[in-house]
RNA sequence: UCCCUCUUAGCUCAGUUGGCAGAGCAUCUGACUGUUAAUCAGAUUGUCGCUGGUUCGAGCCCAGCAGAGGGAGCCA
């Protein structure tokens, strides 16, 4: 193997503009063609989405060889990029020397043509090679980059709140246990586990938002934010819910509810440009190959404003719809499913913030507006992904946050560190939690969370 | 957790009133001097999800179980 050559990536060749020779590729085959005496190799490095022509003639010593080896192989080839005489490709690769690294034979599951997503669920170690899932998760990769570049431009600093917490209440579901306890013996304290002989001494699992921390953070570097991953062990069995997935945070002093939606709108339109400006080709895919009109709707979603109204009007339009919805519209209970779709999809037919919920229907820590009924929440509606965002302004009012802890039956104690930054120095502050796998699938067009994440995970399925 | 649907060849799926298990693609063999998920000709491929029941006879009807998908709740 000529390992001392450099590697030439397929993307930049094939947006070369003139030949080059004794080149070295590597991939994967996607498609092998046999003619009498010449052969072709559509080549896939996962650089990009595009295959690179590889044009193998009889004179090759492993002619048979190779062209026998078939989709799934992994070559590497020698050779002398010239301009393709066919219309497809403006480049292809003449091989000089075509070795085989790794062969592939009939039982290799994915073959040149479309499967089912629920079939490349079932071969997720294999999927990647798979167009789609090639360009979901370049496309994770770079919105991933983006993420940060656009908490950076601005100054943000970035904090790494914990995986592993004690936090028993934080308002945000079910979390999973983590213990060294011996599962078959417990140490049992009046027939109830004792905990305080756990690894940590008390009660702990895996974190369900890094907010309370991050809040901490945002009181001593004023804009702050997070991204990583987060678990809820609740059984839900969805398109739009996973038990591992990926959390944007960030927490910002010094802003009120409309200055969060503003960061929470500046950031997602932030996020779709980037898409259309540095992932083109997969964009371009999607909208072709999984969600006709995708690359339409980004593109105005990118340049017009996001709806924005108050809970209390979107029920009033609701119940001016003259719709005849399955669970009944009346102030004081949550909004469903069927209501947002209709608020995001049909009145505004695009991005919405519904503001100014009621106080029973949201978290603790939410900030009690004036009218002593609702608090200053928001959530980011999106037509097919529905609740996309989900933030507020943070109570910063020590008393009225230790109200509120008492009407949730949550003890003070527990959240000591919590209500200290009230105490010494609190100040107005704000955030939301953005869902990266629900952004994914805004900007793929794809239907299942399990289909944007590389190894989902969800009740009863951890494999891979 | 609840409701609905599905499970047949490696993949996608058809299978009539309960009466011999099917097609396309893939794979294999052959043909073709440049193909574009090549094309053309031929061939191979089955625990009909599992367990039990009804019946002369079950892929088909019934029951239970398992897995998957869609919807709902919870939320990101």
């Amino acid at each position: 193997m000529a390992a001392t050559r450099p590697r030439s990536v397929i993307t930049s060749l094939l947006g070369a503009t003139q030949p080059q020779s004794g080149l070295r590729v590597c991939g994967w085959a996607r498609s092998v063609r046999k003619g009498k005496g010449v052969a072709f190799v559509a080549l896939n490095d996962g650089s990009c989405l595009a295959h690179l022509q590889i044009v193998i003639t009889e004179d090759l010593a492993n002619f048979a060889e190779v062209t026998r080896a078939g989709t799934g192989a992994c070559f590497e080839v020698i050779g002398d990029l010239v301009a393709s005489p066919a219309a497809e490709q403006q480049w292809e690769l003449q091989a000089a020397k075509v070795t085989i690294l790794g062969a592939a034979d009939a039982e290799y599951p994915l073959q040149k043509k479309r499967h089912s997503f629920e079939y490349l669920r079932s071969v997720a170690h294999l999927r990647p090679r798979a167009n789609t899932f090639g360009a979901v998760f370049r496309l994770r990769s770079a919105l991933s980059f983006a993420v940060h570049r656009f908490f950076q431009e601005r100054g943000f600093l970035y904090v790494h709140t914990p995986i592993i917490t004690t936090n028993d209440c934080e308002g945000a579901g079910e979390l999973f246990r983590v213990t060294t306890l011996d599962p078959r013996h417990p140490p049992l304290v009046d027939g109830q586990v004792d905990w305080s002989q756990d690894f940590f001494g008390e009660k702990a699992g895996l974190t369900v938002s890094g907010q309370l921390q991050g809040e901490l953070f945002a009181t001593a570097f004023s804009d702050i934010y997070t991204f990583g991953p987060t678990f809820r062990a609740e059984n839900s069995n969805t398109s739009r819910h996973a038990s591992e997935f990926w959390m944007i945070e960030p927490e910002v002093a010094f802003v009120d509810l409309a200055g969060i939606c503003q960061l929470a709108e500046d950031f997602f339109r932030y996020l779709v440009q980037y898409a259309l400006d540095h992932c083109r080709e997969d964009v371009r895919f999607f909208d072709e190959r999984v969600a006709p009109g995708l690359l339409d709707r980004l593109q105005q979603l990118a340049q017009t404003p996001f709806g924005r109204m108050s809970y209390s009007d979107a029920i009033e339009h609701l119940q001016r719809s003259g719709r005849d919805f399955a669970f009944p519209v009346t102030w004081g209970s949550d909004l469903q499913t069927e209501h947002e779709r209709y608020l995001t999809e049909e009145v505004v037919g695009g991005p919405l913030f519904v503001t100014d919920y009621p106080k029973d229907i949201k978290a603790f820590y939410m900030r009690l507006n004036d009218d002593n009924k609702t608090v200053a929440a928001m959530d980011l509606l999106v037509p097919r992904v529905g609740e996309i965002i989900g933030g507020s302004q943070r109570e910063e009012r020590l008393p009225l946050l230790e109200q509120r802890l008492a009407e949730y039956d949550i003890p003070v104690e527990s959240l000591d560190w919590y209500l200290d930054i009230r105490r010494w120095g609190s100040c107005p502050h704000a955030g939301f939690g953005l869902g990266f796998e629900r952004l994914l699938m805004y900007l793929t067009g794809m239907e299942n969370i399990r289909d944007v994440i590389p190894f989902p995970r969800t009740p009863g399925q951890a494999r891979f």
